[in-house]
Parts: C-alpha cells; sequence; structure tokens
RNA sequence: GGCGGUGUAGCUCAGGUGGUUAGAGCAUACGGCUCAUAUCCGUAGUGUCCGGGGUUCAAUUCCCUGCACCGCCA
C-alpha cells in the first residue's frame, strides 16, 4: 500500500477508425502493444493498456446514411469487429475506449475549454476545396486537375467559419523540447521526419467543422463540431481519467508509449505535443511509430482486394504463430512483407522445429530415463553454472530489447536458449548416460538444466505467446509462466522438482 | 522540386568511428546421432560489401559523384 503512488506503466494504441473493419496493420499495433503490456505485468509492473476505437466525424455520418441508419447504430456494429478481434488474438488490454463516450465527450470539452483560456483557441474562418456532391473538403494537392479526386466532378472554393488552434505559437517549444528528448519520437528514422516538417513553418489548426453534425459540438457553440484528431488524441487522457478523477489521472499520465503506424506520426509527434504544451499538461514519455506490411510483395489495398483479415490467419495458422512472425519477422520501426512462405516457414523452423521438438525430445526423456520424476538440481555442478551464467546473460539482453521496443531482438536472444538446449543434449547424448547406471547424476543435472531452461522459456515466450508458454509449463508439470511476477520471474534455478512431466500434444505441429 | 534513407552470400538481412581469413538465419550439399514433431548436431561453401573518382601506407568502411529503389514534405 506503500505504494500507492507509483506510476502506473500506461501503454496506448491508436483508436482505430470504425469506418473501416480491421486489418493486419491493426492487429500488428495492438499485439505489439500486448506483448509489451505482458511484458511489463510480468517484470511486476503495474499496467494500464488502452486500445479503442475513433467514432466521429463526416465519413461515419455518410456511410450510415448510406446505409439508413443512424451513425450510433453504425459505430455500435463496427466496433463489434474489433472486440471480437482483439478476443481473437488474446490482447490483454485493461479499457476499451469508444470516442462516442460520454466519459470522452466531458473530457474533451475540458480539455477544449482549458486550452480556450489560455486564449490558444479563437474563431476565424477556413478556406479550403469542396465537392457538394461528395460533401467532402480537399486540399489542393489532393483535387485531380481542379476536380474531385473521388468523382471527378469540379470542386469549388469555400469558406467556412472554424475554430483554429495556435499550434504555430508552440513550434520553436516542440523544436526545444525534441532536442532536449532525442528519444520521444522513435525509431531515429521518424524523429528525422518530424524534424524535417518542422522545418517549415507550422499553421494554425482548423479544429472545427460546422458541415457536419457526428461528433462533439464546441463547447458554447452548438454550431461547431470539434474536428477529427482534436476530438481523437484526448482519448489518451480521457482513459486516464481525465478531467475527473485527479488522484488516477496523477498516477496513469504521461503515458509510457503511445504505439502508432507511421500513417499518424505527425498527429502524435506534433499536433498531440502542442495540444499538451497549450493545455499545460506532460507530454507521454514516447511515441513509437512501427512500419507497415505488404502482402505477398504488394501493397495492400481494398481495390487489389489483397486485405489481410487477422482471424483468416489466426484459423490457419493459429494465434500465436501469427503473433510469434508479426514480432519476429521484421525489426520493430521497419516496413515488412506478410507471406504464408515466410510464416510456414518460421513455424516450421522455428517453433516446431527448434522449440518444439526440444521440448518434446526433453519430455520424452525424462518420462523414459526417469519415469517422468523432475530431477533436483546440483547447484555445484558444472552443467548448472554454466546454465546460470547463460542465462544472466540473456537476461540482460532481453531487458535491453525490450526497453526498446525491439521485439526481434528480444526474439533472437531468447532463441539462443533453445539452440543452447538442442546442442547441450547432442553433446551430452543423455541416451548414453542412461545406459550407464554409475553416470545418473550426470544424466539428472543434463535433464534438469534443459527442463530448467524451458521452463525459463515459457516464461520469457508468454508476453508473446501466452496459450503455447502455458501448454509448455504444463508439460513440464510448472506453475503457468504468468502466476507469479516481479523481478525475479526470469532468475534461474527456481524449476518445481520432484513433480512429473506430462508428455502432450506437440506444441508446433509441422506444416505442410 | 526540397529533405532523408537504402543498395553486403541464391533469398532476408547484421556489421564495421579504415588495417590480417566480411558475418547470421533460411535455402543447398555432405557427414554424425537416435531422446525427439524425418526432428537435432557438425562441416562445406560461393560474395568486384551498387558503378566511378578522391583522401590514405591501407576503403567494403571516410569524402565527392553517378545509377537504382524507397520514405517524408511540397
Amino acid at each position: 500500500m506503500s505504494d500507492l503512488r507509483e506510476k502506473i506503466y500506461y501503454i496506448t494504441t491508436p483508436i482505430y477508425y470504425v469506418n473501416d473493419v480491421p486489418h493486419i496493420g491493426h492487429a500488428y499495433t495492438t499485439i505489439a502493444a500486448d506483448v509489451v503490456a505482458r511484458y511489463q505485468r510480468l517484470t511486476g509492473r503495474e499496467v494500464f493498456f488502452l486500445t479503442g476505437t475513433d467514432e466521429h466525424g463526416l465519413k461515419i455520418e455518410k456511410t450510415a446514411t448510406a446505409k439508413g441508419m443512424s451513425a450510433k447504430e453504425l459505430v455500435d456494429e463496427v466496433v463489434e469487429r474489433y472486440i471480437h478481434l482483439w478476443k481473437v488474438l488474446n490482447i490483454s488490454h485493461d479499457d476499451f475506449i469508444r470516442t462516442s463516450e460520454e466519459r470522452h465527450y466531458r473530457a474533451v470539452h475540458a480539455f477544449f475549454k482549458r486550452v480556450r483560456e489560455q486564449g490558444q483557441i479563437y474563431l476565424g474562418h477556413y478556406e479550403d476545396w469542396y465537392c457538394v456532391p461528395c460533401e467532402t473538403f480537399w486540399t489542393e494537392s489532393q483535387l485531380d486537375n481542379g476536380n474531385c479526386c473521388e468523382c471527378g466532378r469540379p470542386a469549388e472554393r469555400v469558406k467556412e467559419e472554424s475554430y483554429f488552434f495556435a499550434m504555430s505559437a508552440f513550434q520553436q517549444r516542440l523544436l526545444d523540447y525534441l532536442k532536449e528528448h532525442d528519444d520521444f519520437v522513435m525509431p531515429k528514422s521518424k524523429l528525422n521526419e518530424v524534424l524535417g516538417f518542422l522545418r517549415e513553418e507550422l499553421r494554425d489548426l482548423s479544429i472545427s467543422r460546422s458541415s457536419f453534425s457526428w461528433g462533439i459540438p464546441v463547447p458554447d457553440d452548438q454550431r461547431h463540431i470539434i474536428y477529427v484528431w482534436f476530438d481523437a488524441l484526448i482519448n489518451y487522457l480521457t482513459a486516464a481519467g481525465f478531467p475527473d478523477d485527479q488522484e488516477r489521472f496523477e498516477r496513469l499520465w504521461p503515458a509510457d508509449v503511445h504505439l502508432i503506424g507511421k500513417d499518424i506520426l505527425r498527429f502524435h509527434a506534433v499536433y498531440w505535443p502542442t495540444f499538451l504544451f497549450a493545455a499545460g499538461l506532460p507530454l507521454p514519455r514516447r511515441v513509437f511509430a512501427h512500419g507497415w506490411w505488404t502482402v505477398e510483395g504488394e501493397k495492400m489495398s481494398k481495390s487489389v482486394g489483397n486485405v489481410v483479415d487477422p482471424e483468416v490467419v489466426v484459423e490457419e495458422f493459429g494465434v500465436d504463430a501469427f503473433r510469434y512472425f508479426l514480432l519476429r519477422e521484421v525489426p520493430f520501426g521497419s516496413d515488412g512483407d506478410f507471406s504464408k512462405t515466410a510464416l510456414k516457414g518460421r513455424v516450421n523452423s522455428e517453433l516446431a522445429n527448434d522449440l518444439g521438438n526440444l521440448l518434446s525430445r526433453t519430455v520424452a526423456m525424462v518420462k523414459k530415463y526417469r519415469q517422468s520424476v523432475i530431477p533436483m538440481a546440483d547447484t555445484e555442478s558444472v552443467h548448472y553454472r554454466e546454465f546460470a551464467a547463460l542465462h544472466d546473460e540473456i537476461r540482460q539482453e532481453v531487458a535491453a530489447a525490450m526497453a526498446d521496443l525491439a521485439f526481434h531482438k528480444m526474439l533472437a536472444a531468447v532463441w539462443r536458449l533453445v539452440e543452447k538446449c538442442n546442442r547441450f543434449i547432442d553433446e551430452q547424448a543423455p541416451w548414453a548416460l542412461a545406459k550407464d547406471e554409475s553416470r545418473a547424476h550426470e544424466l539428472d543435472q543434463v535433464l534438469y538444466c534443459v527442463l530448467e531452461t524451458l521452463r525459463l522459456l515459457s516464461v520469457y515466450l508468454s508476453p508473446v505467446m501466452p496459450e503455447k508458454a502455458a501448454q509448455m509449463a504444463l508439460q513440464l508439470g510448472q506453475a503457468d509462466p504468468t502466476a507469479s511476477s516481479g523481478p525475479e520471474v526470469f532468475a534461474w534455478g527456481r524449476l518445481a522438482t520432484g513433480g512429473e512431466v506430462i508428455k502432450g500434444k506437440s506444441l508446433f505441429p509441422r506444416l505442410e
């Protein structure tokens, strides 16, 4: 209880726009966030993991109208797709926020008023191109020879009253901040992009529209609806208890990391910090922009028809193989390619041959040579000490990799243990030791070291592959890998001995 | 058009603040073991480190330039 004021580890995904059904990109961000959340919980941190949906705006209003339903009915329907997918993918979020919720309405109003009181919001005029039939605004560059890029009909210049946020007033402050905090935007290449567009002069941001009604109205001016990003970004505050629950808010804010796709970098690394400056609130500690997936070498697009439905992949390959592949295949932050060949390749060579077979052969040997009973450790044995030293090294590598969200490095480090065990078994040849009664103690130590490493593997892998990790522990006769938490969970030498291993099904059957 | 990135083994990529034999995984070939999901272990490779020029005793690594591809901005 003395830790009541300890900072809670707060991680977010973006809120996904419900005009679209979820695809591999949404799954990627959310799985990555889930792995971080599970890892942090494992180390003993209290975690708040937030995801949700962005539900306002003209597009949704239009889609709903076209379908003959209300906007609220539409979003209620689509949001189920996301909620269901997160269940299928074993996402362990602590909260799911929807921008159409009342709590968000209150937060946006409080935030808007706060910024307005600082004199950073003013009423002005917004000028742009407008396509009347499509009821859509376009910027100059989006136009196709002066015509609407969607329907091809001529667009017209319109001028509309709008509230503006004085973003330009914060440009220098943001630049200074980025200079001081060069890990605020990650990876580095993305920080460079942010610095790149900060070299140009920032313009004030139009933050309201009067051309549609599905959204949160401006406080004290019902004619205006608060526009997309000003509404959406505040969700991170809403879920943290802003503005009503001050005590909770102080434990949660600032967020430790916002995970985002690289397409929304500008909004999170420029707009959002300036909003927070204006409101006098601290900035999130980190914004991490990951890359995009192509599919079988091609850009994913609706018109090509190659959009990957994560549920279909999970159906075919299993949820943990999918999660593993996404994090192992590509350094987090880079673009990657999703292909069935690559996925199958990793499943077979890494999950089935290396890991699954290691578990299988180990459990089989304990069963055969020791009547399934898990042998005791001899802490003085050479093997025991050698493994203890190796584990020390791996533990540090994993911690360093996770601090950088370098999931591929974390998995590579963990896989060194898998490789070590397979090599070790080969070198020690337990089948030979088993034939020589005088070497029984030696055999015990060989089996112990491999069993204990497998147990630790189930712990290390539990954030990435929660189901398979649990199955591993079960076959090893050990407690569920998430049963305990704290810095000591990665400590060597805590294998429960004396009990029995349980030969189960193949962890990852080979795919043909 | 402006800014930035990338170009290394058949494939995917590491790496090097210049210096003896440039690495990993996958794929390929051969050998070994038999506990295991025909799995595991070992060995063997091959590379004008994109082209050209410069600095240097020495460049794949630094500088300039060209080409190709990619990203961000406009």
